[in-house]
Parts: C-alpha cells; structure tokens; sequence
DNA sequence: ACAATACTGTTTACTAAGGTAACAATATAT
DNA sequence: ATATATTGTTACCTTAGTAAACAGTATTGT
C-alpha cells in the first residue's frame, strides 16, 4: 500500500525520522557542552542569553527582553535579580514610562560577555567541525528560516 | 582588525548566530506545537518517545531504551511506571538476567502510539511547510549528521 | 474628564525534564 | 571467592518554563 505522505528520511526508524526529536537530541549536545565547558558555576544558558541581549541593545525593558527571547516575564525576574546581584546589569528608571525597568550591562557584565561569548563561539566552532564549512551555514541558515517563519507573531 | 574566525552569518547579532541558541528556539516551536495539539493529557513528548522506541523494538530493557534516548536510568523508571499504570506496556522478566526488564507495548499501546505518530508526522509536516522539500531534506540530514558525530559512545 | 482596557514588573505556585548519588539484587571478571 | 560492574529503583536537587493573579501605570474610547 502506497504511502501518503513519503517520509524525509527512508532509512531510519520512525522516531528518528521526527524533526522535534532530532531537534532536541541536537541542542542537549550543545547544551551539555555550554555547561561542562562554560557554565562552572558562573552563567547558566538562559542567564547568558539575556545578558547577551542586554550587552547588544542597551536600554531594552524587561518585556522587550522576554519577548525577544520567547520566555515570560515571570521567568526574567529572578534572572535579572541575580545578574543584578552580581554587578554584572542593572535595572535603570525609563524617563517616560514609570511602569518600565531598562536593563543596561555595567562594565563587569561587558566583560564577562565578551569572555563567555568567545568560549561559547569557540566551542560551538569545535562542535561543528564534524560538518563541513557550507553544511555549516546550511545548518544555521535552515534553523533562521525555519524560526522566521513561526515567531512572526513575537519577536522583533 | 581582522576577525580570525568569521562568523557563520555575517548579517545577525551576536546570539543569532549561536548554534544552541537557534536550536532551542526551534525545538520549543515544535515542542509547544506537540504539546497543543497532542499532549492534551495523553502523552508528554518523553513519554511519546519512550513509547514509540518500545514500539520499535519491542524487548528491550530499560537501561537499553534509556541509552538509546540519552536520558538516565533513574529518570526512566517513572515514565514506564505511567505507561504501565495506564495499560500501553508491561514490565516482563528477561529469561537470562534477574535484574533486567523487558519493556513491551499493549495492544493499546500499539494503537495509541499509532495515533499519535500519526497525528505528530501530520503537525511537522505543516511546521515544515516553509522549507520546501529539498531544504526539509537538508534540515533533517544536517541534524542528524551532526548528532551521529557526537553520540558515538551512546546510541546504537 | 472618565471609564474601560492594556501593559509592566512582580510574586506565587505548579509542571516537565533532567542530574546525582546512593542502594539492594544480580552478573561478570579475575 | 572476591572484586567489579550492571540493573532497576528511590530520594533529593536544579533548571526551565507555564499560569494566574496583583498593584501600579499608560492608553484608548467616548
């Protein structure tokens, strides 16, 4: 009996063959390697994430953060307090807005950006190195495009 | 100054360009997408996963489908005793080892799965609809190529 | 001007997922 | 026989993330 819908992958068994499967198995990976090589105690994955934001736009409200970022503003609470209680950003009055707290990166939380997101980079060159340099990009390129076209609605 | 690794995608910010970073975000797209349409009090995306490999190779023991889905043994033992409270598999004595389990599917456990993977193939299907086909293909592949490059020690 | 509506940061409580360490029972190796 | 390894299990802990409510503030509609 013919199929309906050929499956992308022929030779493999069902679960394999899933896109969310493979998808997760792939960042648990990367995932793993941030923590034994990065996180010692010193940022975890989302922590690094929003610092990164913060290092790269200046100023941005909380909301903007957690919409940027696709988590809830419930969760960034707890985050910034802790970046916060280490020195590394703070939590800056919007002139217009009394509701809104801007997020900005002091000078220790540049530093340790810069520090973490080189090894971050570094790491995730050596990951990659088992694919070549245009599957590289193909493998980038394909998860963006596949992004954009279902967080329309949320991020920027 | 000249950059002594150019970055992947020369257009994005810092954290765009991250590997971890992209496949998270896509993995919580398909993962909410799961959860909406699926999940709704049936099977949490473990349990579906846990199911499906029983399904696949019926037989097997516990620390072997715990391998093979790179999660721990101990973590296992609740998700079984779910599938085994709700009647989709049974624990069976392994004839040459004491200690050993071997898992197998019900006959509801068969359906059930069937279902779902049914209906989860249909919903990725419509994810994947704005890659066309080869790009789909590509995504697939490039995922798994780099899967297999780092989980050697593991999974079959 | 006033009322309804929406947004911001926050707290609290909850679930899923996973990690670690220990344990008794059992297998395997030396 | 004794040491070592494996299996399933339990207990405890951390990280992520969700959901609902809240007071304070802004915006919109009339």
């Amino acid at each position: 009996m013919a199929k309906a819908h050929p499956a992308l992958l022929e030779d493999e068994s069902d679960i394999e063959r899933l896109l969310g499967y493979n998808l997760k198995r792939a960042y648990m990976i990367v995932r793993d390697d941030f923590r034994n090589q990065v996180e010692q105690s010193v940022l975890s994955p989302r922590a690094f994430s929003v610092l990164t934001l913060i290092v790269e736009s200046s100023g941005m409200t909380q909301s903007e953060v957690a919409r940027q970022l696709g988590i809830e503003r419930s969760g960034l609470v707890a985050i910034i307090d802790d970046l916060e209680a280490r020195g590394l950003a703070e939590r800056r009055a919007v002139p217009g807005d009394r509701r809104a707290q801007a997020l900005i990166a002091t000078e220790a939380g540049y530093e340790l950006h810069a520090q973490i997101l080189a090894r971050v980079q570094a790491h995730e060159r050596a990951l990659l190195a088992p694919l070549d340099r245009a599957e590289q990009v193909q493998l980038l390129t394909l998860l963006r495009k596949f992004r954009s076209a279902h967080e329309k609605d949320e991020a920027s």
